[in-house]
DNA sequence: GCCATATGTGACCATATGGTCACATGTATG
DNA sequence: CATACATGTGACCATATGGTCACATATGGC
């Protein structure tokens, strides 16, 4: 039930989520999604602050939208682009938080490592 | 100061970590850290967990610890991957709180949008 | 209706990426 | 030392991705 997997919910509006982490990839993105987080703003909003064409802004939106990082509405003649927290909410519940819960053990092992070569065995002359 | 790459510590060993939301955006790569969270693994290891040849692996594993996420132990003839949670972390930190922050807010706003199912407009003929 | 504005679509290109393989290196052990 | 095992490297290919453009489609105001 958590998943929504491929061909379960595949109502016409909503083809199927793609990979939230596919999408986080790009820094350009990433900037929408800082600027978004600001407050809603539209296509044209937006392009102003990239040294890209309306076109590739269009397309990293395109992508944000399908990951559900950010919904559409309407309005007018203007399309104005939301940030839907939840895709990033999801990411933390269901990936991060589980690293955070065994990193402390790992980290004080993994200093060990990090400073000296770790010899388990003494080298033969 | 001569050219040397990209200024700060272009140091031999550390060329630079690269991003790692890069590393992160493939599935691969993170079940490869889901396994190496439970405890730290051989390549040969890894390998056995999927159905890509070993050298598939090894590049995700390349990936992996050029964005510092993992670490690599040598242990005679054997290579053990050791998980690095500091970048997921910082990414944490320095991304993800500041979206959950002002999420409640936002999600509130949102669900009217959510629920509106955005018809478009039939097209001509 | 007409036109300017704002956004959408498809084709197109260069490069990055995931994946494969043949072959090279290193190391433990008989 | 020889050989098998574990890993590393470079070339190579197919596809995905980021980016551009020419052109098409709404919408609001006159």
């Amino acid at each position: 039930m958590p998943e929504h997997g491929t061909g379960k919910n595949a109502r016409p509006g909503h083809p199927r989520p793609s990979d939230p982490w596919k999408a986080l990839a790009d820094p350009t993105r990433r900037s929408i999604l800082d600027l978004l987080r600001q407050r809603e703003r539209t296509t044209g909003d937006l392009c102003g602050h990239f040294d890209m064409t309306r076109f590739a802004v269009m397309k990293h939106l395109a992508v944000l939208v399908e990951a559900e990082l950010v919904v559409v509405e309407r309005r007018g003649r203007e399309r104005i682009n939301h940030l839907n927290p939840l895709p990033l909410q999801r990411i933390v519940q269901r990936w991060i938080r589980p690293f955070e819960a065994s990193s402390a053990d790992k980290l004080l092992r993994l200093e060990g490592h990090l400073s000296k070569p770790q010899i388990k065995k003494a080298k033969k002359p």
